[in-house]
DNA sequence: GATGTTTTCGCCTGGTAGTCGATAACTAGA
DNA sequence: TCTAGTTATCGACTACCAGGCGAAAACATC
């Protein structure tokens, strides 16, 4: 029997796949999503996610990269991950589309330029989405909040340097309610998340005592914490 | 303008996509994978997982679904749910083929009669496999273990009643280290994870007290502990 | 200096994981 | 019936961590 190889026929029946990005970050104090608003029919004048079809040389998230260019510098995306892939049959009125959600987060420093058709929406006010798009967007801030929590994941929403307060009104907004500094500091620190550095930042306008300036100890995705619970015997 | 409707293009590359399960349970005191043997080229006489194509009228679940009943009583299967989306682009030597991965896990008291080139295999002594599918049961081992910890995703895997004995040694196995079992039994307890019932497990031959035979307090996926760190305030 | 503002540190509390030894509840056999 | 062996369960103890609060530090302005 010879090899198989490439053209022999594979029985599995074929489907348009798209990726879509949700893209998050922190602006002026609230947790929004990136959003272009569609020009053309299905779903005209509705806000959409990024994406858009893959390429028979792409990779899924080599697919997600180049659609992202087109709304955003992908360099200031400091992670990108899966999320779940969408199967509903009729989740496109025009054909079957397969649909694999990616998670990107931009640093609350960093101001992309946008075209003009794309705008931050805040996650507590959106408008009308196209498509099943707000499926992956509530799965993409869940995920987000759970692994602010277990990961370092805080690294890809913050600046490369911040004060403690800055860090605090960060995981506010991202995670939804307010948290203590103390609290925040020593759990951060003691896992080895982020660190002081020798530098202190200005005091504004009205003054106070200069804060730390730390910065997270890595830049890409590490779990921290393993659950803490059923740990195996020393 | 008219309204987008069945049959409007779709400006997007169509690919085979398959499912493919990656069912665990523990037989026999060991955490083990559910693999049939190839008898056709490409990879010819490897072990693969339970899978295939998706048809036109199927949801990704039910695809995956529909192909394990072929290999076991689909109704043995306590919970299934997505893991990743593979896209390497010669993952199949025939064609590229996009490929969606399940977690499908089966108690281990229930004896499901399996195909003559079907069989579980202990994940620590695997033979060669098919494809990537190593890769699907590397993350489908790390899925479940992780959520032994902070979900309650052990009904899944236990009999409906149970000793702590029993259940000491099914966490043992699928976590692949010991614990003690009365650690277990707070941590399980408190949480609401399981519940001790009226009834007592007979002694065995050797007696010794008999045990209180727990269940669980739901048989479906419950996350039990909001990650215990960066809560929100009281 | 005096006052106001902001950060940071130390102390306290409560809750949870993990371990170990004592006790309970059975079987089998003398 | 009593004793020894076996297994399960409970209570006590330790260690660690999250979370909160107030005091003190370190700046600003006046």
């Amino acid at each position: 029997m010879p090899a198989a190889k490439k053209g022999d026929p594979v029985n599995f029946p074929s489907y348009p796949h798209e990726v879509l990005a949700v893209v998050l970050s922190v602006r002026d104090g609230s947790l929004c999503v990136l959003l272009w608003k569609r020009a053309q029919s299905p779903h005209r004048g509705r806000w959409a996610l990024p994406g858009g079809g893959v390429e028979p040389v792409q990779r899924l998230r080599e697919a997600i990269t180049g659609h992202l260019a087109a709304k955003v510098d992908v360099r200031d995306v400091a992670h990108l991950e899966q999320l779940a892939t969408h199967s509903a049959i009729d989740r496109d009125p025009r054909a079957r589309v397969l649909a694999t959600g990616y998670l990107g987060l931009v640093p609350s420093d960093v101001r992309p330029t946008l075209p003009s058709d794309t705008q931050w929406h805040p996650i507590d006010d959106l408008p009308r989405t196209a498509f099943d798009h707000h499926y992956f967007i509530e799965a993409a801030v869940a995920r987000l909040r759970a692994k602010l929590s277990y990961t370092n994941i805080g690294f890809a929403l913050a600046p490369v340097e911040f004060t403690i307060a800055e860090l605090r009104d960060l995981f506010g907004a991202a995670l939804g309610y307010e948290l203590g500094a103390t609290n925040l500091t020593r759990v951060l620190t003691r896992r080895h998340v982020i660190d002081p550095t020798e530098r202190r930042a200005t005091p504004g306008q009205s003054g106070g005592r200069p804060a730390t300036v730390y910065t997270f100890v890595a830049r890409e995705l590490t779990v921290t914490d393993p659950f803490a619970v059923l740990r195996p015997p020393r």
